[in-house]
DNA sequence: TATTGTTATACTCTATAACTATA
DNA sequence: TATAGTTATAGAGTATAACAATA
């Protein structure tokens, strides 16, 4: 046979599949397609969810350090933390020493939020990786790993 | 020692990296940031460049197919097209029988920008990817590949 | 009736500059 | 002077609806 099997309904990228960027924008379009569907169902959105899960694991961080962790504009972060404050999900406390600074810290409903929104992208991430064995999966996890350690 | 080593700047999303997507996210930004400055350097957006890319690897499709192709909408293909087509890069030829159609036809300068474009984001991946030996890369390639398969 | 290309539009995301209050 | 948080705004990217021409 002289024809590649049509594994695609639409094989006409097959040449840029070639680039490791665009195989990496299609996949993370799959991913990041389901995981709105599964934290929209917790009012969540992925960035908010990052954003919780930072603050619950890091109380009392300042919003220019999670500007910094999660790579986002302190700007763009203030509706994000009004977002969140205003679901009673986290507080912005004052800093002892320094009234420029909010130390952000978890309530217990943003701790609970957390973890079962944790548990939902545990289960979203099980759901579409079944294709790959748990060897793939670490190695895949590796491998994005060390390029971003080395690029 | 119990501090781990900080390989990052601010490490406070450490455990948001045990997920993949994450993990990607943050490895696909570091990748298109460079590809922007990249194909920047050519008159290029990535868009334009897949999109010029199909083009001349199947002469003649319509903009209905490449859209399909390339997961963007018809409508938001139309202004790309048209910067191509105002390049002299590609040509809307028509369809004999069908005179809805349009042919999207690559001009001989559209091939040559098409194989230097190539070149550069093959350079620009194998700098980025210099951290990882070819095994790993391959890989990688694999299994990006697979998930998008089997998701 | 359905499809192709098109236009208009709205919505999200992101980036930048400038302001305020503090230091 | 510099920094933290904030506001306003502009640009890119993307999604949807509706239209004209054609099938």
């Amino acid at each position: 046979m002289n024809h590649t099997s049509a594994d695609s309904p639409s094989d006409l990228d097959r040449h840029l599949s070639g680039f490791l960027g665009y195989e990496m924008k299609r996949a993370l379009a799959v991913l990041q397609a389901d995981l709105t569907r599964v934290l929209g169902a917790l009012g969540l959105r992925a960035v908010s969810f990052s954003a919780l899960s930072v603050i619950v694991q890091t109380p009392g961080l300042t919003q220019s350090a999670l500007a910094d962790a999660l790579q986002i504009e302190r700007s763009n972060l203030v509706t994000l933390i009004d977002e969140l404050a205003g679901r009673n999900l986290i507080m912005r406390a004052p800093v002892a020493g320094d009234r420029r600074r909010h130390a952000l810290m978890p309530t217990a409903e943003g701790q609970n939020l957390a973890r079962e929104a944790s548990a939902a992208v545990e289960a979203h991430e099980n759901r579409l990786f079944a294709g790959l064995t748990a060897e793939e999966r670490h190695e895949l996890q590796r491998l994005l790993t060390k390029f971003r350690r080395t690029a």
